[in-house]
DNA sequence: GCTTGGAATGTTAGCGCAATCAATTTGTAT
DNA sequence: ATACAAATTGATTGCGCTAACATTCCAAGC
């Protein structure tokens, strides 16, 4: 009852309420305090009912710190995005959150940019939480990265990419293939002279090379390619096809997101041409506001929650094994290239 | 050199290098192999150079879980926002992680969504994690969230609204000055029978109320109010805005978000209304394709980065506190309306 | 030489919890 | 009642690290 003089709190504790605390009103040991709380079926109801009194009482507050150290167990995933500012990646933050908070897994988001050494740097502070899983954007990654996620045997999903040789599992598109659905779907619009307008990431590029080898392979076509920095934006796409539009004759303007495109959109209205007429535009991505442009955006649909749930489903089953094992399988989601009013 | 029999491991290891690993490969004690990764300073050239290399041979990976529970500093921040697919909060977690992610701070994100409940228990698991800050959206919270806000101890900035009565510091603007301020603008612009399209989420609500005291202050306009569920989509606004076009005559529409102008926008140009002459239209936000539409819309913007930014600067400030203090400072951002095209 | 003080390093003892195995209680069949 | 298994609870130990204190080292001063 009175702990007055009773309880000695060692200088380095904390103060708030402990497992030991809780088990010493509710009369009972501690660690069927921590049965009761983590496998309740494992106590009796009688038990059950009075921790949880003796919970309330104290105002415990479970030191999950503790209790991953000691159970090797952190429940917590790994989420590495470029960004969250597009809302691609925030749909898949969204869904990949949706699918894991209710299974009792928390998320430690990580926004990795589009450089490797930004990924690298993450990755390894990630790692140092021990996270039971881990979701990666993209699999193209620098030898050390992966090294680093082989020896730490850790459930992964690559997301958004895709490639014959995932680190674990996979879930994405191929990225030249949208590249070379773009080109086919242009081509049989009757453009034949074609601006580029790419972000300076990887995947982009590998957009831009499908689109040039279906090119090639169409046996016609040229086109002018202009990189641009990231984060994408309406003023980059104004620019640049502004560039494009004074330096050659064009057909058609392809773009590695939506934002970019209502830049070529907005410049192209400016300059009083017709679209798709005179200028076609493509976006990617299908962002909310694709649809509501004028006149309306044809682009490239990705199910970034799609993704987002297959992704946390995969890693899921995988964290429910007892034992790791890199598993392998992957998961092609593919894309869909709509077709509105600016095509 | 050869280990073979020397190094016991328990069962209940994990297997990977530990700090004592490291300490034999280099020949000193676990707790200066410590010293030379998280205070450098305090060892000399020599030592640290002998440990760096140890570390490499060892692929020592830090456990910050054992450090964390070790020092009662989990190097955490927890960062709690309704949502990432509203690009308004997915620029403040951009900002807010790009301020902390260099002081070495990792961040754990939750979405609490616009329930009270959902706040809840998202801030229990997250308290469960003992993170050394905390960001949190709003300030309007359920007894039990301030209690336990209260007796964490954590230093937390309470952002995206404003309060005289903060539990420690705030960074954010007042909704109803922003429902006030948009009135006002109406009003000037002649506007007297509004619809409003809320979201049913508390600051949204708190714009309506403000925007319904400055009409009466006024002493005239008329207003029919419409909540719609989050999220917020094209969609709800073109259907809202549809009923209250066929059941009321309306200068203008105010919506809670952009996303929800967007709509009204594509349901006015449908019914070939023109804008602003026949339906001034204002949105909340100013997301990055406001000013894209056609025509531009009017909206209010809200400058997410100022807020993310200054809430991860006065965390950061408070961090560094060694003991904890409830500081109670404010900072009203405020914010402005972007008087475009459609009113 | 010896002292002295600061820099560098080492030793000890937990942080709060759960895995593991031991002990006890309960229920059930004999 | 007794034996036995199953259900429930308890005691011990250690997860990997760092705070706190102890010790050693080394250069400078006398």
């Amino acid at each position: 009852m009175d702990d007055s003089g009773g309880t000695y709190r060692s200088s380095r504790s904390t103060g708030s309420a402990r497992l030991t605390d809780v088990a010493r009103v509710a009369g009972v040991a501690p660690m069927t305090v921590s049965r009761a709380l983590n496998r309740p079926e494992l106590v009796s109801e009688s038990t059950r009912l009075r921790v949880q009194q003796a919970v309330l009482e104290t105002g415990y507050v479970p030191n999950r710190v503790a209790g991953a150290l000691a159970s090797s167990r952190s429940r917590l995933v790994a989420l590495l995005v470029p960004t969250v500012a597009h809302s691609l990646f925030a749909e898949v933050v969204q869904t990949v959150m949706g699918a894991l908070s209710p299974q009792g897994y928390q998320v430690l988001l990580g926004l990795v940019g589009y450089t490797p050494e930004q990924e690298e740097t993450i990755l390894e502070t990630v790692l140092s939480r021990r996270p039971d899983g881990i979701v990666l954007t993209g699999c193209r990654h620098s030898p050390l990265t992966r090294q680093r996620l082989q020896s730490a045997q850790v459930p992964l999903v690559e997301i958004w990419d895709m490639t014959d040789d995932p680190l674990d599992m996979l879930v994405g598109f191929s990225h030249e293939s949208v590249g070379r659905a773009v080109a086919e779907h242009l081509l049989s619009r009757g453009c034949r002279r074609f601006g580029l307008i790419s972000a300076d990431d990887s995947r982009a590029r590998r957009r831009v090379a499908g689109f040039v080898s279906a090119l090639e392979r169409a046996g016609e076509g040229a086109y002018q390619l202009r990189e641009v920095g990231t984060p994408s934006s309406m003023p980059w796409g104004r620019e640049k096809s502004a560039e494009l539009l004074d330096q050659h004759s064009l057909d058609a303007i392809v773009c590695s997101s939506d934002i970019l495109a209502l830049g070529v959109l907005a410049e192209a209205q400016s300059r009083g041409l017709s679209v798709p007429e005179e200028l076609a535009i493509m976006g990617f991505g299908d962002s909310s506001y694709a649809a509501a442009s004028f006149p309306a955006l044809s682009t490239v649909r990705i199910d970034g929650a799609a993704i987002g749930l297959r992704a946390a489903e995969h890693l899921l089953q995988r964290m429910a094994q007892p034992t790791f094992q890199r598993a392998g399988q992957t998961l092609d989601i593919g894309f869909e290239i709509v077709d509105r009013d600016t095509t």
